[in-house]
DNA sequence: ACCCGATGTC
């Protein structure tokens, strides 16, 4: 090895750095910048740009601009690299800065570049989504004819809940591929148009397009949204006759089958998986709370920590907490939730504060509710309140009530729900001067207009 | 030589 390392090529050299970033091996490419320093390498563009993916893949988004900034020259692909490492840390915004100041230049962007910024934005939802302006760029470069572009414009608009827009680019593109196909069934199934997401897969079936793994994995979500469970056995089939069986399949099969009512099914196909990870587990214990069977969920859960060497993470305990609100069980709640901290070392985010607090909320135990409100690091939610209010509409709470509905209709001032509830609380104590009051604030603010109006 | 697209759990 040493040997190998005393001159090696530059060739050698990129092509190493590019293996150390798809293998995240970061040990092994910062000795690799050291001995490129150590052979005067240090202007050479190709290894300069490596060196920026590498840094960006490892995560060391710091490193990586440094890196970048210190170059003398820059192509296409140094300039796309830095937007992908941007991307991939969740950085869009300066992704999308990134790829302004490379218009500024007189390198131009070629369609790496373009599929890169577009996908850099997918879920940045600032103030507007640049996915419009991107696509004029798109359009003006000629780059409307790439499917790789297309579906992650595609991706875009519909992960900003765009769909119409999302619909209007596939219907006007000439050659679908698969990709294509599959980005809009699942930016169908992100906006909850699950019975598109159907018809469009329906309609891949008649043009003789062969699904992939990844469209019955949206298909079956779509289903199990829908509650459909005869289609999602016919899909279920289709899984077998293919051999797409991997974790997402299976995980969405197991979410499919839990959420159709049939539980044991989910069982069979979580049994039947050789590969177990975290996600499916959590899966099937989340299935097991939600229908009740909220014994299974802790047995289940007990015999993977304690057989199974699980290592469970948050959404693991948010099952697990979820089991204990629906059957009741305070003490247990506490301790899974104890549990959580001091033997598993997780800090609770706000999602098992806020199982939490529903437990002790469907249990009327109100005061522990406050408590533990006042000690979390989080402000409350619109679910927190929410969850807080149906308790104080069964156990009669005026006071927290009124101060749960408060709150909600601040976050949310044209839904009507916090209103009735409230009224629902004053009524039932004959607090009718009150209960008046909330009927014409609700009258004023609710009246004609939609719950989602002041968007 | 270096850079690009989609999928699953709360």
């Amino acid at each position: 090895m040493s040997r190998l390392m005393e001159k090696p090529t530059e060739y050698v050299l990129c092509n190493a750095l590019s293996s150390c970033a798809k293998t995240m091996n970061w040990h092994f490419g910062v000795q690799i910048h050291a001995n490129m320093i150590r052979s005067g390498y240090e202007n050479n563009m190709f290894l300069s740009t490596a060196l920026v993916d590498f840094y960006a893949k490892c995560f060391c988004i710091v490193d990586a601009k440094k890196i970048f900034r210190a170059m003398k020259v820059h192509d296409q692909v140094s300039w796309t690299s830095l937007i992908v490492g941007f991307s991939a840390n969740k950085l869009g915004r300066e992704a999308f800065l990134l790829f302004k100041e490379m218009l500024g230049t007189r390198i131009r962007p070629d369609c790496f570049t373009l599929t890169s910024v577009v996908n850099a934005c997918v879920g940045e939802n600032g103030v507007v989504n640049p996915c419009s302006s991107l696509h004029v760029h798109v359009i003006i470069r000629g780059f409307d004819t790439s499917n790789f572009v297309i579906s992650s414009l595609v991706d875009c608009y519909a992960s900003c809940g765009r769909i119409d827009d999302a619909v209007l680019l596939f219907n006007e593109t000439n050659e679908k591929d698969t990709v294509i196909y599959n980005t809009m069934i699942s930016g169908y199934c992100q906006n909850m148009y699950s019975e598109d997401a159907l018809k469009l897969f329906v309609e891949m079936r008649g043009k003789n397009m062969s699904p992939t793994d990844h469209t019955v994995s949206s298909i079956l979500s779509a289903c199990s949204r829908l509650a459909v469970l005869v289609e999602g056995k016919q899909v279920h089939s289709l899984v077998i006759k293919m051999g797409f069986e991997n974790v997402f399949v299976n995980g969405a099969l197991i979410d499919m089958y839990s959420k159709g009512g049939d539980i044991d099914e989910a069982r069979s196909v979580l049994d039947q998986t050789s590969r177990k990870n975290t996600v499916l587990l959590t899966s099937m214990i989340m299935g097991y709370a939600q229908c009740g069977r909220s014994l299974e969920a802790l047995e289940f859960f007990d015999y993977l920590l304690t057989e199974q060497k699980l290592i469970p993470d948050h959404v693991c305990f948010s099952a697990v907490l979820t089991a204990c609100s629906h059957a009741g069980f305070i003490d247990k709640g506490e301790e899974y939730f104890n549990k959580m901290i001091t033997d598993h070392g997780l800090s609770p985010d706000i999602d098992q504060y806020t199982c939490l607090i529903d437990l002790y909320a469907r249990n009327g135990d109100l005061r522990k509710v406050r408590d533990l409100m006042e000690e979390m690091p989080y402000d409350p939610s619109f679910i927190i309140w929410s969850s807080i209010l149906s308790a104080c509409k069964i156990y009669g709470d005026v006071e927290l009530g009124r101060e749960a509905a408060n709150q909600l209709i601040k976050m949310e001032p044209c839904n009507a729900a916090p209103y009735l509830t409230l009224a629902h609380i004053y009524a039932r104590q004959g607090l009718w001067n009150e209960l008046s009051e909330v009927r014409s604030l609700m009258q004023q603010r609710v009246k004609g207009k939609s719950a989602w109006s002041w968007v």
